[in-house]
DNA sequence: TTGTAAGCGTTATCAA
DNA sequence: TTGATAACGCTTACAA
């Protein structure tokens, strides 16, 4: 039952050790017929070189790691997670490298890194903490290969992926305002959250240039039951803001359901609009700003791969846009309903 | 730039690294004072044990394999898997367990064991395939904790995690038949996939038992966009069936959307059944055979982390259920329109 | 309680 | 082209 090692190999050769390893590595020079007697003893034994050892003395594991923001219900649950990890494994998968993910909450990562378990890392979204960064930004300096995807909680060297939200924002408000919206709602996704803040006046702003006022801003915890408490919350206001913006779709889906199970017509009287457009969206025909979340995911660990091998991998930018679909309501195409220049707020 | 070694630590207390390594491991036999001053330093000089050495030493990783039964893009995208990884990863997280995978179609997970990348391994699915199973078995006998999701080709001592799909079945069926259905037509899976041929002939002796027929068969290929295609081929059947048996959820969600487009009413002309109750099936109405699949993923964890101790997990056996919603008909309250009889089918 | 020394299985350097 | 031999960083008898 114990392994064969290469002094199996090479013992049964009545060769060094040494001259089995070169064999099995293609090393150039090694005579072709000693070359192939030691891969067919290695076939018919069944050899396997160690992987400890071979990284103690090589000095890298081949290994990539993700650093999951949560745990593993939250994580796996969400399937704004799984289409980056599509993304990232994909990339992965043709590169040959493998993943070491666990989804603690505590920054084993940096553990990992400095263990020698893994080569490099892809920190996924508010997984990373100010003080975590700092430590991470030194093992960057020496070898490690690390990627961010979603925005750091502060400005940083380390390579970042992030796709620019405005431009999505920004048709979201100017088709609601077409739509005859004036006063919104918004939920927020969890308070601490750096990305949520930066989302969050991202919508004000925009809703603001379109004319539009939040007259109402709750903090989800970005799950979808989470988005479900937030509707009937929502709902209890007097008025009752008759567009509602998320923080994420999960939270989107939540309120959908919420919705209507109080009877509440969408978007009849309430437009919903999510954020992230994760696979579920379109099944659902919910109007989202998307994202495009497995590309960001393909990118980061094509940053990774890159820095391995010493590369530099071409930096990149992503973008967002609105995907309209039924939770919204289109511009009354004859203005007789609306006041006079409301059409003019269209792009 | 360099690691920090026991070596290290041990040279600038003026012990010898022996010493060190027990200081910081809690040997019992280990004066305080020592102990605590080893462990000053290391947290000083930030000390971390490489990962490759103590493998190599311990002759153990403490990382557990899985094995994913397609490519990442498939995989992930389908919350199947995701829940599946859901139940494991939580597990793992409780245990302090990494988790190492790779989506790729090549049976890695085997050299992985052999390699000692990993010390267990949970593989899902129909990834594995007869001539795996072998070697797998082979590797359970020596130390590895192997554990098996879903039906593997051909019977075997490996542990294995499964659901009893007959329940969920039967009902399914008994509901249809209820509800006037007599002619179904059945989507399945890919054509070489065990379980897929399993499932189809549960359906197949169910549908009989519940008097009705199965008018028509297709092969699907587990995905949306499949599921989408088996719609618009069922639908140019005729007549055609007025009910459509799935063999995942994916699958019936993409008829959904099909459906939709070429105006047929669910479940008023056709009733549509899936399998698995991922969780967007909730979602969207799907009324579906619910399997456990966070609870059969949790399970498998459980088993491979038992085995990692020399224990050994309790049994268990998991069951199905129907999950009755929105795209299936219930049974008339009046029999006026039914023939007589008719819901002497209903258990 | 602590030190010495022999591995663990591989790679790499230097001779031969 | 091949062979010794010294690392790589840690654990663990066995001594002291």
């Amino acid at each position: 039952m114990k392994a064969v090692t290469l002094q199996d190999l090479a013992d049964t050769l009545g060769v060094a050790r040494s001259t089995v390893s070169r064999a099995l590595r293609d090393d150039p020079q090694i005579s072709p017929t000693t070359r192939h007697h030691v891969r067919r003893l290695a076939r018919d034994l069944g050899y396997h070189p160690n992987a400890a050892a071979r990284a103690l003395t090589r000095r890298h594991s081949g290994v990539v790691g993700v650093a999951l923001p949560r745990s593993a219900p939250f994580v796996f649950a969400n399937p704004y997670f799984s289409t980056l990890l599509e993304g990232i494994a994909s990339v992965a998968e043709d590169a040959g490298v493998p993943i070491l993910f666990s989804a603690s909450p505590t920054p084993d990562y940096e553990r990992w890194l400095r263990e020698g378990r893994v080569d490099g890392l892809i920190a996924l979204g508010y997984g990373v903490r100010a003080l975590d960064l700092e430590q991470l930004e030194g093992l960057a300096g020496g070898s490690a290969a690390i990627a961010l995807v979603g925005a750091p909680p502060r400005a940083t060297e380390l390579p970042t992926v992030i796709a620019d939200e405005a431009p999505g924002v920004a048709t979201a408000c100017a088709r609601l305002a077409a739509a005859g919206h004036r006063e919104l709602a918004l939920v927020t996704g969890p308070e601490g959250a750096a990305y949520a803040r930066a989302r969050a006046s991202l919508w004000r702003a925009s809703a603001a240039s379109a004319g539009m006022a939040i007259v109402a801003t709750l903090h989800g915890d970005d799950t979808q039951p989470g988005g479900a408490a937030a509707a009937r919350h929502l709902l209890e206001q007097d008025p009752v803001a008759d567009a509602w913006l998320f923080g994420n779709d999960a939270m989107a889906f939540g309120a959908l359901g919420a919705l209507e199970a109080a009877g509440v017509r969408v978007p009849t009287d309430v437009a919903v609009v999510g954020f992230d457009d994760v696979p579920p969206a379109a099944l659902l025909g919910l109007t989202t700003v998307h994202q495009p979340i497995r590309a960001l995911g393909e990118h980061a660990m094509r940053l990774v791969v890159a820095a391995l091998r010493g590369d530099t991998a071409p930096d990149h930018t992503f973008s967002t846009h609105l995907e309209e679909r039924r939770t919204t309501r289109s511009a009354p195409s004859t203005p007789a309903v609306s006041s006079h220049g409301v059409t003019e707020d269209v792009t």
